[in-house]
DNA sequence: GTGGTCTAGACCACC
DNA sequence: GTGGTCTAGACCACA
């Protein structure tokens, strides 16, 4: 896996994991891979692992059965949903409004956007 | 000046420099504040404000004339608009729309956005 | 490390850095000192060292690996020739040439610069 | 006139000078451009010129006659020539010699050299 | 342990 | 007055 430079390495694993939970990849009970397995997969140290692990069970969205392993929560899609939209309507969304609006750009140019948003629902 | 975590002070002065001379407010072949100026003004350190104009400088967004000070491009304006659009159409735009797609947002959730986007052109 | 006072003591350093690279001292992929291991064997400020290696890593000859150091690069050797007879063809060597001919110098006093010349190779 | 960030622009308008001189476009006892007039030439501060005149005067290069203006003095040409072959055998010379050695030039590279040097005398 | 950023203060050369 | 460089020391996030 690739990483940018922008935010910390545990934060970017971190965030893939929850998108595989939404996206049912990882379903609800489902043990996810092993912090070793997980950081060779990664290629990353088992440090990093450790500590984004450590952080989504603070969050309630895994947790640990000492031994056997980490489990996605019940509540874990539901919480990981939530806490998303909030970031997104009080700080993406206001923020991508303000750059379109900076950068002047025509509704030619929008097209796409609007394209994109308006397709499956 | 206030300046958030996320990003390096002298990269939010930079983006802020820059958004004065899009703007008008830092004409092309003006004279932008002196280091040690712009330092006092933004409540910096001068090493601060010099990062920032070196790498605005690095840019071709300003250029210094020696013992004189610093001065806004004849193209500044042209290059910070077409940086900022290539990031936009490259990475902002495309996060953007693979959030929403996420998130599932409702059309309903979505109508502020639209609302906002169509509102002057 | 001694430091002359034309050139910035950054710049000496990556000068010295790169000699190290195409003399085979830092091979390529190898780890090169970290900042502040560097920064004590040369006997300047680690932010000295750290401008050093920004402008390297901004010329591809090394990158960083984060929370473990610096490296070289595959194409570090090859970029480091190539930008340095880009240099002397473009500059150091017209501007011998004109030296000689403006000292109006005699193949007398040239000789051992021909004798150098045609050691070796 | 141009300038590089290197050197001192005082210095550059010096050596720009020296030039002129032993190259008999400045003559042996003739006025040199007043000090404003070479500022408007140059395109740059008179204060400018004012210290490249002063340092030339100290080196005896050119004299000063009060309300008249700067003449080149009788032992110019040779004092010049003389420092700058001094320079050239010290430093100059052997920083070309090693710039060849470490790069690691070919003959065919070389060859240009070479001609160049045996052309005329 | 690694890099990365910032501050405070000094000193220099140059215009 | 301008920029430019360096030092010393602090603090932080990350691996």
């Amino acid at each position: 896996m690739e990483f940018k430079d922008s935010k910390g390495i545990f934060q970017q694993i971190a965030d893939n994991i929850c998108e595989k939970i939404i996206s049912g990849e990882y379903p609800v009970f489902s043990k996810i891979p092993s912090v070793r397995e997980q950081a060779a997969v990664m290629g990353v140290n088992h440090n990093t692992i450790m500590r984004t692990y450590m952080e989504l069970q603070r969050e309630n969205i895994i947790n640990n059965q000492r031994g056997i392993g980490y489990f996605v929560t019940e509540e874990a899609p539901q919480r990981i949903v939530q806490l998303r939209k909030e970031e997104f309507f009080r700080h993406e969304m206001p923020e991508f409004i303000r750059q379109v609006k900076l950068l002047n750009l025509s509704q030619e140019e929008l097209k796409p956007l609007f394209d994109q948003l308006n397709k499956q629902p």
